[in-house]
DNA sequence: CATATATTACGTAGTTTTTACGCAATAAAG
DNA sequence: CTTTATTGCGTAAAAACTACGTAATATATG
């Protein structure tokens, strides 16, 4: 079966594995060059880009859907994924999608394909969010038949998006700064090894607000989450910093009873 | 229509007006007697309790849905409501429900009904919890033909429920216990008027911990939110306490910008 | 009417935590 | 060797928090 002929057995007889008027979007946040990014995707068709998502299996655990969904998109199984909000309020999220709608998202012409009134994509469309951290630098990404186009971009930069998703991005980023308060979140963001002040800006990127370079790691410190390395990083004309890990025990810890960061 | 007929109605023909699949459950939390409750109901022809809950419209707000089916449980309109969690996981909430478990739910013989294979109600339920939080004291509850019985529980007294409604709890708790410390909660579960000691053993309820006397009122004056009165409450045999309620214009402040109080 | 009992109201000393910031160590370039 | 930019570590001052003492009530009791 070519792409092709799947993207019409979707659009025509979906229903029969997935869940209609029921989707799950994610928002695959990491970190590069001092910057907190977002993954976005265009689909085919669209000016505007949006977050990542798709429709969830009749007999799939939800998380599990979220984790496909996520790996569909940046090639790397096993992420750390939280639920932060289900969105149904928005007019997007009320009002039926009409046939009219579907034909400018699919553009079944050029399948040659005709969209029935029973279509099962037609009616109102609810979301599940999960946001994803993850190390920016393992991440790989794919097009296929919907999607046109991957891109990072920078949290603080994203552009008027399709639908309720610049929401959905608020609401994300404002959960994860609310758990970072809460649980260590760090490990997800960072490349195994990492020095003082690459974890330092991370913090200072995530919550927006700078924070003092000598006191910021007596915190971590304090909560036992990191373990110092007897390497350093080579950064050019200064002196080297250290790199550091996460206690794997500590962390495990912290993340199953929580913790109080106050910074 | 007589409400059997209209439960009928709701059986056969209910996907006419609500989505299938997806449904919204209240956790609704009072306090009294130095004890936080939480309302649950018993179902016609259950012998567990369970969360009060119901379907969404088809063009209903889901925040709509849960202010509709809150204050058919309570009677008060315009409660505080909060979204916790989408629960998709759990085996109740993965496995499509039969013919069988259905019949056994509705028990259709008693209604003069027949459930074919293909009634809307068949299949996987995935359902939106909110929790709510009010003043006991207002609450009336009516039951229906679907609901058997009503009854207020002590929180650390909650018996085994339906399907996966204890973790539904215990995750409801938990996000309290979690907003309780960002933002001013008090205000619901508090008639207007209270005094120190009752909003002090208030949160010492609802964090199952024990707080300094002294030492917690301190911090709700510090961030602005209590207004003392010049009327004391009769409580007997002892000095009388002074009345407070909260400041609306800090309380609506804090509401939106969020609070840290430690304690 | 003095005393006992239980509770609220309020303050404060001592301790701990946090904050702000100084300064030495380092790495390379000029 | 000096300059520049950065990391690493420490510490004094300020702020916050904790623990707890004691006075003020309100009523019952003998």
């Amino acid at each position: 079966m070519t792409e092709i002929d799947a993207a019409i057995a979707f659009i025509l007889n979906g229903h029969q594995q997935f869940m209609a008027h029921l989707s799950l979007d994610c928002a695959i946040l990491g970190y590069h060059d001092q910057q907190v990014k977002i993954l976005l995707i265009r689909y085919n068709g669209h000016q505007q880009w949006g977050l990542p998502g798709g429709p969830i299996r009749h007999e799939e655990p939800i998380s599990v859907a979220a984790n496909r969904i996520a790996e569909e998109t940046t090639g790397i199984s096993g992420l750390f994924l939280q639920q932060f909000h289900t969105f149904g309020d928005s007019p997007y999220r009320v009002h039926h999608r009409t046939v009219q709608d579907l034909e400018r998202l699919i553009q079944p012409d050029a399948l040659g394909i005709k969209i029935k009134k029973d279509n099962w994509l037609l009616g109102r469309q609810i979301t599940i969010g999960y946001y994803a951290l993850v190390d920016y630098q393992q991440v790989s990404v794919r097009t296929n038949l919907f999607v046109e186009e991957y891109r990072w971009w920078d949290i603080d930069q994203v552009p008027e998006l399709l639908f309720d998703h610049n929401d959905m991005v608020t609401k994300a980023l404002q959960t994860v700064r609310l758990h970072l308060y809460h649980q260590p979140i760090g490990a997800n963001l960072l490349p195994p090894k990492f020095t003082l002040p690459e974890i330092h800006f991370l913090y200072e990127s995530l919550l927006a607000k700078s924070l003092d370079r000598r006191n910021f790691p007596k915190k971590l410190f304090a909560l036992g989450l990191l373990n110092k390395l007897d390497e350093r990083r080579f950064i050019g004309p200064h002196r080297s910093p250290y790199l550091y890990e996460f206690n794997k025990a500590n962390y495990e810890k912290a993340l199953e009873e929580g913790i109080v960061l106050v910074i």
